[in-house]
DNA sequence: TAAAAAAACTAATAAGTGTTAGTTTTGTGA
DNA sequence: TCACAAAACTAACACTTATTAGTTTTTTTA
């Protein structure tokens, strides 16, 4: 009866996948259901596999995709002639841009990856350990040319990447606070502290 | 045929919510069924149902006693007399121990809460909500006694939230970073930043 | 040691899971 | 308009789920 409806620049499966992301989101992989979806989308469970193969690709699509963009960020700003603190700054506001604009995909990326089935969630793991050894690498140029504090590299990282991904939070209070304030707060907050000195 | 065997301080109910809150971290909640919990206890799934009334009932368990030590904490910890500034670190510091002793189920609280029914979930957001308000007032008062710089609240509470439930992250690299270094790092990063002034 | 209570067991239930097979409907290009 | 392909449908499969009933074993108590 009803029909997948795609949008102008997307194929079924985009559809399928995007009302994934948001299904997935809400209520986890394992608590969303083939029919729920299917229900979500206007049609029947297993017309959604003239589109797709299985449940887990889609899930597979989502957290690449995700991974994807970080690192080709990471790259990109890596290579740019500006200044360590600039880098830092540069990927913190993609980090918090990422969460506003792909907010379902990103928190599925960070929140269900593990049922990712194998050989994807080792593949998954280590593009991440690859990100973040990356950054940490970034944060001691920084020490080295004088620009941070003496800090602890690794833990400066972790830091900063649960700080931008708690921006999850802020969803719930998008009304009262603009994403400019959350932006320029939060970068000021992770690189020059709080406390007056 | 083998029983449950209860710990020196705990009931047999206890060690059951302690195996799940293991398997519901690594697993997600829905992810974990009756059969592989009682599995890995060494019992027979009906068998636990002598012990506790459901499945949800103990991720309600775990996820109102994460919620209330921390509320207890905030309690005492605004009431003693020292700077607000102290306040602030003596609760991070509760955070990171928190998330280092019961690493499992704070996690399981932080991810799982979703799955919990109602009224329960309703109950569990109310309270969620009444601690982070109150670490708002918290710094509010910080800035107003020229502790803290000019900052926005709001965005400081939750960046500060996200920061030490990123601890979850360090579980893996236990071994290459102690605790106390941990601690101390993150204590500065967010209270007084990294880059040099 | 016998009675009572606790806690294990087996077996079954009803509902829900992802997915497939086979069929019918819909849309498209000649 | 007719044929072909895409995509919907219904129905079913094999399996897993949480949970219950009824029974047997184990432990505690008197």
């Amino acid at each position: 009866m009803s029909k997948i409806v795609a949008s102008k620049n997307g194929s079924k499966k985009d559809v399928i996948i995007k009302k994934a992301a948001s299904l997935f989101r809400k209520k986890g992989f394992k608590g969303t259901s083939m029919r729920e979806l299917a229900e979500n989308i206007g049609v029947e469970a297993s017309s959604l596999y003239n589109h797709i193969g299985s449940k887990s690709e889609l899930l597979q699509h989502i957290c690449f995709k995700v991974a994807n963009d970080f690192m080709l960020q990471l790259h990109e700003t890596d290579k740019s002639e500006i200044s360590t603190t600039q880098k830092l700054e540069k990927l913190i506001r993609f980090h918090i841009h990422m969460m506003m604009d792909g907010y379902d995909e990103v928190f599925v990326a960070n929140h269900e990856w593990k049922q990712l089935e194998e050989p994807f969630l080792s593949n998954f793991l280590t593009q991440r350990k690859l990100y973040e050894s990356r950054m940490i690498e970034l944060v001691k140029k920084g020490i080295q040319q004088k620009e941070f504090k003496n800090i602890h590299p690794h833990v400066a990282v972790f830091t900063i990447l649960s700080a931008v991904r708690g921006l999850e939070l802020w969803q719930r209070h998008k009304k009262n606070v603009s994403i400019k304030e959350i932006e320029t707060n939060m970068i000021n907050h992770l690189l020059y502290g709080i406390a007056k000195q």
